[in-house]
DNA sequence: GAATTTTTTGAGCGATTGCTCAAAATTGGC
DNA sequence: GCCAATTTTGAGCAATCGCTCAAAAAATTC
């Protein structure tokens, strides 16, 4: 067996996802990912198959590690309630970290990708509706744990609280102060408190 | 004096903003505007100077146009926050039209534009801000007539309803069902109603 | 209708786009 | 050290990008 594969693909889908991230679809050149990958042309096409389905993978990439980040918060709380104000907060501080974007790269994809992208949107639009599902479903356990009243419908809160992320994460990537973001995030985060019964 | 004029400048304006508006910056080609426009290259460059500066204009038009339809919109209430939650309901009915996009061309542009085109970029920001202080503005009126608590924050109010905004109409741009927009729009309406005082 | 002034045209510029593929380079097995 | 297997390379393709500009077309004035 001959030639030891000089790049870890998961380093590259990293790399890529990085620029997409930051640069979107669109803006995202093959000569940008050459540079970011240091790898020529044929390997990142013998790797990945092309430009689309490298963009692909990489919100696939982006959204798991989302839901995990979102799961991971959620397991640090008892209270259904408490775990997604929690994660609203958390939401507000991405400002501060060094990242590719402050915006969500579903949102920025499900804004930016047309009909010539179809394959790339529809995985979009799917992973979003996956994260939507996720908050349905914590706002079911939180009904079952007598946290809501009983005629608060879970598929119009997850919904709710699906449209303030978005809502929150295209706000944060504005040129605004960053304690502005916070107080933001914090007023999300109490309307969800606030449903709490008593 | 020689030549009138083939094209209507402002008809051209109109249609690039559709275009613009639909596909985005970047997905645009001067083929399309071309199409679009029914004029050739050298047209469009004397009438606007470049693409770049074509879609500032469509820009600050598409801004303009919406300030307009939310004054409309206030001007019909005396009560300042049932203006507000009116014009939410409004903008869950927007998906019913056919638009060239559901989603509001300042957060598409917000999340597409990079540091190369940051005069738009700038511009967009610039609206975005605008939009939100018209928010401000009208959350004070309500505290001065009395709607609101005399705790009541219209920095934080308005600035919350702009992050709404544009989560209700990023979510919009999903393919989910009408009503569910709908439904999604009223509760952020209610949300606003349910400020006012006793 | 000739002269003047402005608009419109469209071929085509240099640069860049996403991408291909034959050749070169690099490894392990013998 | 040679062979076989696989990866990497990078020149370069056809297409498209945003854009220019000399020439043609059209309208007004006299």
């Amino acid at each position: 067996m001959p030639r030891a594969t000089l790049h870890n693909r998961q380093d590259s889908l990293e790399r890529a996802l990085h620029l997409f991230w930051q640069k979107g679809f669109h803006a995202t050149s093959l000569k940008d990912l050459e540079r970011t990958l240091d790898m020529r042309p044929g390997s990142i096409y013998a790797a990945f198959g092309s430009k689309d389905a490298l963009f692909q993978e990489a919100l696939e990439r982006y959204a798991r590690l989302g839901l995990v980040e979102l799961e991971r918060t959620l397991a640090e709380y008892d209270s259904p309630l408490a775990g997604l104000a929690a994660y609203l907060r958390k939401l507000g501080c991405l400002r501060d970290q060094e990242l590719p974007s402050r915006a969500c790269m579903l949102v920025k994809s499900l804004l930016e990708l047309g009909e010539r992208e179809q394959a790339a949107l529809g995985k979009a639009e799917a992973l979003l509706e996956a994260m939507e599902a996720g908050f349905v479903e914590q706002f079911r356990a939180a009904k079952d744990a007598g946290e809501l009243e009983p005629s608060a419908d879970p598929v119009r809160l997850g919904r709710r609280l699906q449209a303030e992320v978005m809502g929150l994460r295209a706000y944060a990537q504005r040129e605004v102060d960053s304690q502005a973001v916070h107080a933001l995030a914090d007023d999300m985060a109490r309307s969800i408190e606030a449903l709490r019964l008593s």
